[in-house]
DNA sequence: GCGTCGACTTAGCAGCGGACTT
DNA sequence: AAGTCCGCTGCTAAGTCGACGC
């Protein structure tokens, strides 16, 4: 500390030396000479990257297999010859150093590895909220005695009376040890991973090389469910290569199992795409080694899923008068089904299959409401006819909405709800698989989830051209454009209630925001008063120099207005998605071909809309899609 | 018909790393 | 050069839906 405030001081002082003015003069003439050449040197190099970038740009797009130009196989077949290398397995337990130690009661117990292994899971979890709470404890603990040895679940009787401070304080070390790598360790462990990604990562499936999406086999730990799930805290238990069935083709070189292990099975199935699968112990569901979204696979489904939803397009008008129709149907099953369809239609809800009670938390979707999950409001704020949603969906995200319905919705709702307790199925005659028989013989392939699809994408391109008109005298920014996209997209997202909890920044974040703006404005304000004395000084002369001041007065003025219009749109783009997650519907529901037509027309870079990721995998839109698609 | 299984899509979140700011 | 921020990516849980067996 002392040595730098003296070398500041030092630095000053030579400063202040006062050379003659000649010395002076060339001095200054060297520094910019060599500032001059340093920002040359800088340009050529960004130049030089953003040039090996096109190259790289094009050689990928050369690389790319055009699937989506190719025939399709025979129904069923999902390819000819599949390749890969098997899945890639964690790392073994590394038992603790002797300094780190457990505690039981007081007393330092020396765990069996099997024991430490699942007593380190738990102790890497003790900063969150899973720990507190009973559920996970005690599905923990019930786990945990299973791995123990006789003795050790002998004495272990009671979690509170463990003590794993020393455990938990030597992951926190690790923790922060891995947050100061020095570069080079950065990069030695990044090239160890490029490495595995090189080898494991990708397959070959019909002369294709292709990328695979989760080629690591899934880690042991605890299992962490959301919302309340009966089973959370569960031991999730490490899989080996004896668990693990392969999937290729007969005529390929067939994956080698890990040293001194072997398969469960080896199979060529050529009727599924994935490459590994094995049982999962918590939950008793098959997990599966596929393909990455980018692949044909994967894309090719994709395709065809937007193609079904816009089949859909073409009759929705009938279905929709069908379903009016039956909710005056006298036949139970029948009224029942055209509610809950008028809801999937109106209200993008899922479709909402039965679930196993106990088995996991208690969510639902449309045909899985309960009496308890509406409220029937005669009248509500000025509507007739409200329906009041709350329930929890998918991933325990919460539903809650208002609906005005019709005046025979709402009788037929009251109907269903006749005698019945809150805890009673709404739709006690109807199921998934009934509605999903009679949605297939209106058309084939519609089921239930093909509305959130259809209507996620026909809204987005409703809104789209409803937003995109500008309603200000200008023509429109980019980051109007944007926001008019970011808006239609965040209409899709609220109809399909994709939320995400608040970054736990955005306080801060929006208030430096804010601060930002304010200070462009204070600049922009300096900017005007400046153009106003330029123009005062340049009136009635024809001075060159003058006017040349006015016209980069002029420049510098228009420049802060755009800035500030640019930060403003931010801040309002970013506070109406404060509790929005815009990714789940460009990623799933939004037909890609829509958004590529639609910067096509406004002269937006496709690369604000759609990140890399995003670019890869509607890859096959990217390439088919004129201006003038229609959804 | 009904329950279970298998395959595949959809979902939010944590952590990381690169861009941007100071 | 260091710090901050924010978007991307990986992860894996949680859905949908058809097939299959009884």
């Amino acid at each position: 500390m002392k040595i730098s405030e003296e070398t500041v001081l030092k630095v000053k002082k030579e400063e202040d030396v006062e050379y003659p003015v000649s010395v002076k003069r060339k001095k200054k003439k060297e520094e910019i000479e060599a500032t001059k050449a340093m920002k040359l040197r800088v340009k050529e190099e960004r130049m030089a990257a953003k040039a090996l970038k096109i190259k790289m740009k094009e050689e990928e797009e050369q690389q790319r297999w055009r699937w989506w130009e190719e025939e399709r196989y025979e129904c069923g077949i999902k390819w000819k010859f599949l390749e890969h290398k098997g899945p890639y397995f964690p790392p073994e337990y590394q038992p603790l150093p002797d300094n780190v130690r457990f505690f039981y009661n007081g007393e330092h117990i020396k765990l069996s590895p099997a024991t430490e292994e699942v007593a380190l899971f738990f102790a890497q979890m003790l900063d969150h909220e899973y720990t507190t709470k009973d559920v996970f404890r005690n599905n923990f603990f019930k786990d945990w005695r299973k791995e123990m040895t006789h003795d050790e679940r002998r004495l272990i009787v009671d979690l509170d009376k463990c003590d794993f401070g020393e455990l938990f304080q030597m992951h926190k070390d690790k923790v922060e040890a891995r947050r100061n790598m020095s570069q080079e360790e950065k990069q030695a462990v990044k090239e160890v991973n490029q490495k595995i990604l090189d080898k494991y990562g990708y397959c070959i499936l019909d002369h294709h090389r292709e990328r695979i999406g989760n080629f690591k086999i899934e880690p042991p730990g605890l299992f962490r469910g959301r919302g309340d799930h009966p089973k959370q805290g569960l031991l999730k238990r490490r899989i080996q290569p004896e668990d693990v069935i392969i999937n290729c083709s007969k005529d390929c070189c067939i994956p080698k199992p890990p040293a001194g292990h072997q398969w469960k099975e080896v199979r060529h199935d050529n009727t599924v795409t994935w490459l590994a699968s094995w049982m999962e112990n918590v939950q008793g569901s098959i997990k599966y080694i596929m393909l990455n979204a980018n692949s044909k696979l994967k894309g090719e489904k994709d395709w065809e899923k937007y193609e079904v939803a816009r089949g859909l397009k073409t009759c929705v008008d009938r279905i929709r008068s069908e379903y009016q129709v039956d909710l005056k149907s006298k036949k139970m099953e029948t009224c029942q089904r055209a509610v809950a369809l008028y809801f999937i239609d109106k209200l993008a809800l899922r479709a909402g299959n039965e679930k196993e009670e106990g088995e996991t938390a208690d969510t639902v979707g449309c045909c899985s409401l309960r009496v308890e999950h509406i409220t029937l409001h005669e009248q509500l704020n000025g509507d007739k006819c409200v329906v009041e949603f709350d329930f929890l969906g998918k991933d325990c995200i919460r539903y809650y909405n208002k609906v005005p319905v019709t005046k025979r919705v709402f009788k037929n709702l009251k109907l269903f709800m006749e005698n019945k307790q809150g805890g009673e199925d709404l739709f006690d005659r109807l199921n998934t698989t009934l509605l999903n028989k009679y949605l297939s013989s209106l058309m084939p392939g519609l089921t239930a989830k093909v509305f959130r699809t259809y209507n996620a994408s026909i809204t987005l391109q409703q809104q789209l051209r409803e937003l995109s008109i500008s309603e200000c005298n200008h023509i429109p920014l980019l980051a109007e454009k944007l926001l008019a996209y970011n808006r239609a997209n965040r209409a899709v997202a609220i109809l399909c209630n994709h939320q995400r909890a608040p970054p736990k920044t955005f306080e801060q974040s929006m208030a430096n925001l804010h601060a930002k703006i304010d200070h462009r404005k204070e600049q922009l304000a300096l900017a005007r008063s400046e153009l106003k004395q330029a123009k005062k000084e340049a009136k009635g002369t024809t001075d060159d120099k003058l006017q040349a001041v006015l016209e980069r007065k002029k420049r510098a003025v228009q420049r802060c207005e755009e800035q500030l219009l640019r930060l403003e749109v931010q801040a309002t783009d970013r506070e109406e998605n404060k509790q929005i997650a815009l990714g789940t519907s460009k990623l799933n529901y939004l037909d890609p071909r829509i958004s590529v037509a639609w910067c096509k027309n406004m002269d937006v870079p496709l690369e604000k809309i759609y990140n890399k990721t995003l670019r890869d995998k509607f890859a096959w839109a990217i390439h088919m899609t004129n201006p003038d698609f229609e959804f």
